[in-house]
RNA sequence: CGCGGGGUAGAGCAGCGGUAGCUCGUGGGGCUCAUAAUCCCAAGGUCGUUGGUUCGAAUCCAACCCCCGCAACCA
């Protein structure tokens, strides 16, 4: 038996979750669905970066105490995640100082054997608004940063541990080129490529406790550092599957098979950690798959705009499925797609009641009417919709399914069944519910339960039953 | 000269070298099994602008104009 391992993004818990959140868990459970179809021993992970130091600013903001802090928006996330019949196999928190503190610590300890860690003097320009440094470039032309402007920042002298990421370089233009580590889309790929061209700096990946507030992972026979976030949340993909903790385990799973993730974090994912990765010694992930933005209403989502959209409330007005069905299916997973409340119940009343729900209900009609029986199949998954969700085209998948639908309602039509005699109408109501065990079978990964109902409704015998989506 | 994406019917999008296509909406017709559903037909576009390459360009090249992102710790 093959096993899948698969991983969505570990969220920063500094706030609730979001749509975009949303929509990642969805892309990635609708692949790890697919392969536990396929009969693939299948893990999907994903879990909370609980140290980092926004976590630590969003908590004293919020007047809480900062595990618990982390704890509760942890929590949410994990809920949203059920809400939405997305199931995660493993979530894991950064703060299990059990397992996964011993699994970052270790992960440090072999980069450092590697001889891939030093200690040196960083100078910089600290704002302390952000809480973190800049670059000269990255700040207006007042030398301010964009959150804080007018505050000035200080120059600031601190000794950290660095990584030796120049040193991986080459390995990782030859990795990514020859897609040993496979990055999805190849605009994506070329963007990594192009920014490899350029000379590696070093990265920091210490701070000092007084920097980090005494949060997160310390470093190894240092007490006075703490290890950077990023260096350890990358590793929550090990730690998720036994590494530093259980080695028999980590064995079974690792490499992972494929990393969802989205644009904004690209870098840290495609050089990195297969960096992190080179230096220790340990396996390469497989395959990253980059998927891009919502905006909502037109407009990119931000705090400050105020229209940061919160999935939950939407499931529970018009239904997780129909919320799966909207991302899945309008939005392209290669570039930036809109989310608005006006299209996604034309949507629903247009794909999910006229289309999907309407054939279902039709069709149940007439074998009820005929006392027709569902014969309970041995169902595969259709070869188009397998290879277009292998290549993540998650949307053209679920436009193949709706031209499924088309054709059933078609043939319906032509073959006007309700004018026909009951030996004429019986190949004909088979043949449909075929069609439509079919489709509900392709619809597996992307719209878990109502596959199931319209599986059962067609086994046995068949009656017409409550709409599957009300129109709105 | 920072990097990238985009500008195609009323709206939202696909096509990316060879008679302009999809969804929604609109108009007409058919059907009655179905959730005012479904099926058929029709109207509606000089494919951002200008120039070039080509037998032929929405599709390639150049310049320009407008949107929108990103710019090492933001899904």
């Amino acid at each position: 038996m093959k096993k899948f391992y698969i991983t969505a993004a570990i969220p920063y818990v500094n706030a609730k979750p979001h749509i975009g959140h949303a929509l990642e868990y969805i892309q990635g459970d609708v692949i790890a669905r697919y392969h536990n179809l396929l009969g693939d021993k299948t893990t999907y992970l994903s879990g909370g970066d609980e140290n980092a130091l926004k976590n630590v600013q969003a908590a004293e903001k919020a007047g809480v105490e900062i595990q618990k802090f982390v704890d509760q928006n942890s929590q949410a996330f994990k809920e949203m995640a059920e809400k939405l019949h997305v199931q995660f196999d493993v979530f894991f928190k950064g703060s299990d100082k059990e397992r996964h503190y011993p699994a970052t610590q270790k992960l440090w300890n072999l980069c450092d054997a590697a001889g891939d860690i030093y200690k040196k003097t960083y100078k910089g320009l600290y704002c302390v608004g952000c809480e973190a440094f800049y670059t000269p470039d990255e700040l207006d032309e007042n030398g301010e940063c964009f959150e804080h402007p007018g505050k000035k920042l200080e120059e600031v002298e601190e000794e950290n541990y660095f990584f030796r990421l120049s040193r991986y370089q080459e390995k990782l233009i030859q990795l990514i080129e020859s897609d040993e580590y496979k990055i999805t889309p190849t605009s994506r790929k070329n963007e990594v490529l192009s920014f490899l061209k350029q000379p590696l700096q070093d990265l920091s990946i210490s701070r000092s406790n007084e920097r980090a507030r005494n949060w997160g992972v310390p470093v190894p026979e240092d007490p006075s550092q703490r290890i950077y976030v990023w260096f350890d949340a990358l590793n929550i993909y090990q730690s998720g599957v036994g590494f530093g903790w259980d080695e028999e385990k980590y064995k079974e799973y690792w490499p992972a098979d494929l990393h969802v993730i989205g644009k904004g974090i690209i870098r840290f994912h495609a050089i990195y950690l297969p960096a992190f990765l080179l230096s220790a010694g340990l396996q390469l992930s497989k395959a990253l798959f980059v998927h891009e933005y919502i905006t909502v209403e037109g407009k990119k989502m931000s705090k400050t705009v105020g229209n940061v959209l919160d999935p939950i409330p939407l499931a529970e007005e018009y239904g997780a499925e129909t919320l799966r069905y909207y991302l899945l299916a309008k939005l392209s997973p290669f570039s930036d797609g809109d989310f608005s409340e006006e299209k996604f119940k034309e949507t629903i009343n247009a794909d999910l009641a006229n289309g999907l729900g309407n054939l279902v209900a039709r069709v149940a009609k007439l074998c009820e009417q005929n006392q027709i029986k569902g014969v309970t199949r041995n169902l595969a998954m259709a070869k188009e919709v397998g290879s277009l969700i292998e290549s993540y085209k998650l949307n053209e998948a679920l436009g193949f399914i709706w031209g499924q639908i088309t054709e059933a309602d078609k043939k319906i039509n032509e073959e006007k069944p309700w004018e026909l005699s009951e030996e004429k109408v019986k190949p004909i109501l088979e043949d449909l519910i075929s069609r439509i065990q079919q489709i509900a079978f392709n619809l597996k990964p992307f719209l878990p339960e109502t596959s199931e109902k319209i599986i059962s409704q067609f086994s046995g015998t068949i009656k017409s039953q409550a709409p599957l989506f009300p129109r709105i």
